[in-house]
DNA sequence: CACTTGACCTGTCCGC
DNA sequence: TGCGGACAGGTCAAGT
């Protein structure tokens, strides 16, 4: 499911959700999806309590009362769902929430709260994972280390993106605002509507492209980000958030899965769909022309 | 080092 | 209705 702003939606609901519940139990049938001995998911796990959620690129850190983090990440399919003690699944069937009963078949990860209330890690293709980490060494992770800065936060001005846009140069500007080590949270959904935002073909060169089209990018990027953390994200197809919720981007979309449709700012031109850095790709040829073609 | 491709999985959709 | 293939929000480990 995830990109930044599914995550950081599925943050801001577990910030509400799981804060200083002790936890009774956590289980898994599938070690991949939750990597720790039992052990140690006894000692420090069982019998503690998540005292912050933080998220990082598309990471979620869940900071236990034990100095120990779980750390999740969703990938393609992943979902954390809160079901409350006293939830009745399926009352009223709302088109915006899930509608299975859960555990279900993809459930991977089951945390028990001594409430009786649960958090489901649920996750279809299996590409996702949990793994426990001492919190002292969260910020030694491999991933840590490499990825880029976060697009949201004050300090990442135009002047960084462009320097850190340079490693890539040889490559598409998709493939490089893709690679987590340029940028963190990017993902296919938001690359493709921020290069039509900033009206740049998805396989252009990152070297020939000028600094003040950079600087569009890097706007469009912010902009596209801060307006689906607003509408919740977006479900394109199984991405809910920690209360079962759809997130409402994809109706606000500019390009992606739009292919055949209009484009929003040449109505005579039609949305067509690509392949650019292996990925399905959705583009305006009229505003997004690839250029030195 | 930089770049591309295949692998990891299950489910769905589309054409024959 | 069935079957094969392509494809799906993301990273990694390999290959060149």
């Amino acid at each position: 499911m995830p990109e930044l702003p599914e995550v950081e939606t599925v943050r801001a609901g577990l910030s509400r959700l799981v804060l200083n519940k002790p936890i009774r139990k956590i289980t898994t049938d599938r070690a991949k999806s939750l990597q720790a001995s039992v052990s140690e998911l006894e000692q420090f796990v069982e019998g503690a309590e998540i005292v912050n959620v933080r998220r990082r690129a598309k990471l979620l850190l869940l900071e236990l009362s034990s100095k120990y983090t779980l750390m999740v990440h969703l990938k393609m399919t992943g979902q954390l769902v809160y079901v409350a003690p006293d939830f009745r699944f399926g009352a009223g069937h709302p088109s915006d929430s899930l509608r299975g009963e859960l555990p279900d078949k993809s459930t991977r990860v089951v945390i028990e709260f001594t409430n009786n209330s649960h958090l489901y890690f649920n996750d279809q293709r299996k590409f996702g994972w949990m793994k426990l980490v001492p919190t002292i060494e969260v910020e030694n992770e491999n991933f840590m280390q490499k990825v880029g800065p976060e697009p949201l936060e004050e300090g990442f001005t135009p002047e960084i993106f462009y320097e850190r846009l340079q490693r890539r140069k040889n490559t598409t500007i998709k493939a490089a605002i893709l690679d987590q080590t340029v940028l963190a949270g990017v993902g296919n959904i938001y690359a493709d509507e921020a290069l039509w935002g900033a009206k740049i073909h998805p396989a252009t060169r990152v070297k020939d492209i000028l600094a003040t089209k950079i600087k569009d990018l890097w706007q469009e990027i912010r902009e596209v980000m801060q307006l689906s953390i607003e509408k919740g994200g977006s479900t394109n197809r199984n991405y809910i958030n920690a209360e079962g919720k759809k997130g409402s981007y994809m109706d606000f979309a500019r390009v992606f899965r739009r292919e055949g449709q209009p484009c929003p700012r040449h109505p005579d031109a039609l949305i067509e769909k690509i392949r650019v850095a292996g990925r399905g790709t959705h583009i305006c040829p009229v505003c997004q022309e690839l250029a030195g073609d």
